[in-house]
DNA sequence: CTGAAAGCGCTTACAG
DNA sequence: CTGAAAGCGCTTACAG
């Protein structure tokens, strides 16, 4: 690989010159400029962003941290924030942590040496000291879906309103026992469905009806964990109608749960989904579910994070936090 | 943050015997150790990896280009790579094309400058020379599941053969009209597909049914694709028994289409996915398909990957190429 | 308008 | 066993 140096001598400048004609950091005689551009055609030059990087603390990349990829709202998340991230002219470094907090304290230690400039997390919930540390230490972050620490500032999903509306739906369509299927409550996000649930349940007068599964802290964010709380549901509650969800994959499963035992949807059981992404349009029966905006929350979010990336250091941008509603999308299951 | 320099000023040593002392260089006197990891400890010093890397020449970082991550076997790949890679010490960039050489040329230029030392590419099949030129440069290159290039390495799958077993079950099971939705003949998969499945029906006396979208060169890696081809076949071929599909979401298509139209899976129609990955199993009729075994072909293109950045550069290894065979695995679609 | 010099944070021969 | 020096490839005050 051609060096500036190279460019340099093969133009008879010096390479502060060819870096600031390729920078326009200040103006260059256009002969000089033009003798450059040559060179660096010939040479077919690129900077080194390795040494760019170093040169001016910056490295023009951003991590993105998620529990997982497969079947979640994180699968179209982390593509639209690595588009976005790359229309803005930064490059995204994608880690998964399978929701295992060990897994996301190695992740975070190797990024906070240099490897990026912020990141995008969506955390397990266990580790907010390492972050607060790495946020101290200039890293810019920002929180997605999942809001853990308030020092930091967040873009998440409306959960508590979706599930509270989603009760509400499923009783103008004259469901009266409703079951929820959901997660572990120190996570954010399902406690705040879970108080959504219960909140309309109220209101409505209704019994709550959730799998005892839910208090357990494992990997609810499962088929196998969705089949067997269905199961649950269907053994302990012969009169249950409908079925709330908290992810896709559960959704899924309780749809598969159902058909084994000739249980016909929607006519028999509603199901819906609390936190859908794509993958409602594709199933047999289409899923209805709660959609969250996820082109717009990643965009906020890259947004955000860059703007804290690119301030000054006397002047680094508040707290910020984002809630996003989702919207029922009316599908075949419910 | 702090610096060698700030540590090695704590412990009264030189930079250098710090850096020495944490790398394990050469021998460092216990004592003078002792002094220099309470410094480490104190600062909470971490090494900055872009000087290391710039010093060093490596980054110890990969990039793995996918056209998506959607619902396709590359979703199972890039978490397995990323893993994989990360066994190794090795951070991994990810990036998608969407399939469309602009976006993978744009994509290619930025990693070159010294962004990666290697990519894992599944290429969309048009900037083979800009993959050859990247590679000439010093970059190390594996494809994966696409082989475009014979002069760079590659990890694949048996897509010929995967296809011809797969007639050749559907005709155990009593199918005597076998339809193919396939893609563009240009990406390398595509058209092993067709040969295999051509191979065996000309074995078997069948008669070839290939949608006519399969010459189109469009996304043919999609739900609405595969909806209409489902439906072209059941028009043009009333006879129809079984349908193979070249990709997962395809397939799930397929049997969507056909529970529209009230056609009984496997009763009536037997499905069967060319490219499976973890999702046949979470369906509501779950779908027999052949499985390619991505942990094993990611584990081995970044083993073989990693072996050409490590290499000196006198001893490069040679062009290898892996094919690997799917299986199949029966579910209740076929 | 351009050159010479310093320095980003590290590693690694070279001495001793 | 340890220090002093050079250098990875760039950028940016500082002169002129």
């Amino acid at each position: 690989m051609a060096t500036l140096k190279d460019v340099a001598r093969l133009a008879s400048v010096d390479v502060s010159t060819v870096s600031r004609a390729l920078n326009g950091t200040s103006y260059v005689h256009p002969d000089t400029k033009a003798r450059i551009m040559k060179a660096v055609e010939e040479l077919s030059y690129r900077p080194n962003v390795l040494a760019q990087g170093l040169r001016k603390g910056k490295r023009h990349t951003i991590a993105i941290i998620v529990p997982t990829l497969h079947l979640t709202i994180f699968d179209d998340l982390a593509q639209e924030i690595e588009a976005a991230a790359r229309a803005r002219g930064y490059s995204s470094l994608l880690c998964h942590t399978m929701d295992d907090p060990k897994n996301e304290r190695e992740c975070l230690r190797r990024l906070r040496s240099g490897f990026v400039d912020g990141m995008i997390i969506a955390a397990t919930g266990k580790n907010t000291h390492l972050l607060r540390d790495i946020h101290a230490d200039g890293i810019a972050m920002i929180q997605i879906v999942r809001r853990q620490d308030h020092t930091i500032s967040s873009v998440v999903g409306d959960y508590e309103r979706g599930s509270y509306e989603t009760v509400n739906y499923l009783y103008r369509k004259g469901c009266r026992a409703i079951g929820l299927i959901n997660g572990p409550m120190l996570k954010a996000p399902y406690k705040a469905r879970y108080n959504g649930y219960r909140r309309a349940a109220a209101d409505l007068g209704l019994e709550e009806i959730c799998t005892r599964e839910d208090q357990r802290d494992g990997v609810t964010n499962s088929f196998e964990y969705g089949y067997s709380c269905t199961e649950e549901l269907l053994d302990l509650h012969p009169d249950l109608d409908a079925i709330m969800a908290a992810v896709d994959i559960q959704g899924m499963a309780a749809l598969k749960a159902l058909r084994d035992r000739g249980i016909s949807v929607p006519e028999q059981m509603r199901v819906v989904s609390l936190t859908g992404y794509s993958i409602g349009n594709y199933l047999e029966t289409t899923m209805t579910s709660q959609e969250l905006p996820s082109r717009q929350m990643a965009e906020k979010a890259v947004e955000m994070l860059i703007e804290e990336i690119e301030a000054k250091p006397d002047k680094k941008p508040g707290i910020q936090n984002l809630i996003f509603s989702s919207s029922l999308m009316e599908r075949e299951s419910g």
